[in-house]
DNA sequence: TCCGTTTTCGACAAAATCGAAAGAAATAAA
DNA sequence: TTTATTTCTTTCGATTTTGTCGAAAACGGA
């Protein structure tokens, strides 16, 4: 049982999810990504990584209850569970202090 | 030609040659990862991303030119490229935003 | 030659990625 | 009412990239 930490994608669903709070779905969290890292993924490709968080336990879904304005098909909507938001957070929090570590003539030009 | 960005892993790796400065080289990394993150990976595991970077541009290897005081063979000391360094820091930017767009509501438990 | 350190090699599992096609559900058109 | 259209979800199969090892090979002193 070794991939138990979060891969890159995954990372950034995770934070599209948060983002759209009550209103995420594969359709807006693709644009999330588009808009934000500029950065093209299918459809496919959302599903795919949504389902992988799922089975992780890091994403909860349910299906849309009320009522769409102009057809279409219920949207199944995503919402980060307790570990989720902590599996995010504990990897932001990696990286900040790593990133404060850094001496600064490692960063400079040349 | 996809796979331009970098991977989980590989960025910690990147934030780790960073954090060594002028003695990031296999072993020392894989301390840093193993320290920072609670994540025991092998020394393989190292050499392999640390390959897939070079090959990326992300970083740039020469071999350590001082006399070893009590054997083993010359290491292979690891810096970051300008585009590396880029790549980090744009990655990071993406995130914080994303982190200050999430609503505090999508955060607080239950 | 022997020992300890470090890198290279070859292999496999997991994550990322896409295209295409098939359901569903609600509404608009006939 | 029946059919078509729209908007989304699901599923499948396939391929490339990443992540991950264990074991072998290469050094460089002692």
């Amino acid at each position: 049982m070794k991939g138990t930490n979060l891969g890159e994608l995954e990372e950034l669903v995770m934070l599209s999810v948060g983002i759209l709070y009550n209103d995420a779905y594969g359709l807006t969290i693709q644009k999330e990504i588009k808009n934000r890292c500029k950065r093209a993924i299918t459809i496919s490709t959302v599903h795919s990584v949504t389902s992988r968080l799922e089975e992780k336990g890091y994403l909860r879904a349910r299906y849309d209850g009320a009522t769409p304005e102009r057809g279409g098909r219920r949207k199944r909507l995503f919402t980060l569970t307790t570990s989720g938001k902590a599996a995010i957070a504990k990897m932001r929090e990696i990286r900040e202090d790593m990133w404060n570590a850094i001496p600064k003539v490692a960063l400079s030009n040349g």
